[in-house]
DNA sequence: GCAAATTAATGATTTATTCAAG
DNA sequence: CTTGAATAAATCATTAATTTGC
């Protein structure tokens, strides 16, 4: 069950050779300085991943890309002081007020679940009267609450079938493939909070709004 | 192609008690249209999400989120021929054109698995000389083709144990345990594309930059 | 040769897990 | 222990290859 979790790993091999010399210093920092820290393993793995950096350096398309390419570089703690200062404001993770969590929780029975971005915009944008939160928190709020909803749903279902209690469990079925109901989907469809396009308020006076993504913007909307 | 999209779903149950009567009318639209071609199976679920609606609406906390919760409204379909205008321009998915994996596969031969949002928009900026590219795509094409090597080197892994020819591939192993570099993370931390803050060429003259989200902001950057 | 039908790749989204703060 | 935040895995759905029947 959680054994899993292999990790991932990121950084297979490093560029090994070429330095790329003349690095546009400023954007250098921008790179995770992979220089500190060598990572402890690098496995053999010659065939895979290896075997590049040099070479898809010499590509013209990357001449702009030497700074995120070229980790190794230079000074790899010049930014270390800079980590430091980010974390300033509000470097905690939200904390929601006890409006907040109730006007959600309201939203979430009255059956929203995955609010796309402009409906993300909105709440964050309500609630921020009551808090500091951002979009992201908006949209976390929800996926979790789903995701612990249903984990929660499947223990107790266990749970009731353990218990010869299971009759008046029968509809816990969360949900079933569908067709979508645009029509748009050439084969089955089982996500129904897909293909949301913002139409934002009916007067989309604004601009061509972009297929919705998956992702609320991120910028905080406080 | 063709127009995708509308539609949606949220909403697993429409609140069938209570229409709240007066909707702000110009918010209501945004709301997925629920009202026509109502879902095929709407499960008993008396238990879990049922039995809400009508009472949390009471909550004056509610008060602007009429037209988000009351998704039964009116004319449904005031809005479907707006819908129709959106899909305008490239409603289709990305497609990356033959530079635009020369060079994302460069970054990724460099070592580059996660991309933080400045990073995705200088790519995707970079990236859009070539061709129409948001910074979702650059996400995304991360994403994707991380898990891919991931599963093609766990399946090569796999035959490899199968054909008892596993003496080369042992160094697999993608990662491990490491310390986060900023050292921002109480316990050990796994992940070294976390924590991360936009330092943005060291220049920061901006202004506070919020602690990096897991996406890019979702701003088309061409 | 060529379009319709199938299949293979892969972009995009959601769900499951895990990390880590309080 | 609860839960916000983040990543990884599973899936969906679209587009390109490829095959197939003519």
């Amino acid at each position: 069950m959680k054994v899993q979790q292999l990790m991932s790993g990121f950084w297979e091999q490093l560029p090994s050779s070429s330095s790329s010399s003349s690095s546009s210093s400023s954007l250098s920092s921008l790179t995770t300085d992979k220089s500190k820290r060598l990572r402890p393993l690098a496995p053999k793995l010659g065939s895979t991943a290896a075997a590049s950096t040099a070479d898809t350096m010499n590509s013209p398309l990357l001449k702009s890309f030497d700074c995120l390419v070229t980790s190794k570089s230079t000074s790899g703690n010049i930014n270390a002081s800079l980590l430091q200062l980010q974390m300033q404001s509000g470097g905690t993770r939200w904390n929601p007020t006890p409006e907040q969590i109730e006007v959600l929780e309201a939203l979430y029975q009255g059956g929203m679940r995955t609010p796309n971005p402009p409906q993300i915009e909105r709440i964050a944008a309500e609630l921020g009267k009551y808090g500091r939160i951002e979009g992201k928190n908006v949209f976390y709020w929800f996926q979790n609450h789903k995701a612990r909803d249903r984990q929660k749903l499947k223990r107790s279902s266990l749970l009731a079938l353990a218990t010869n209690t299971a009759s008046d469990l029968s509809g816990l079925k969360e949900e079933e493939t569908r067709e979508c109901h645009d029509g748009s989907c050439k084969r089955k469809c089982r996500s129904w909070g897909r293909h949301e396009l913002d139409v934002e308020g009916s007067g989309l006076g604004e601009q061509t709004l972009e297929l919705f993504p998956l992702r609320p913007e991120w910028k905080h909307a406080d």
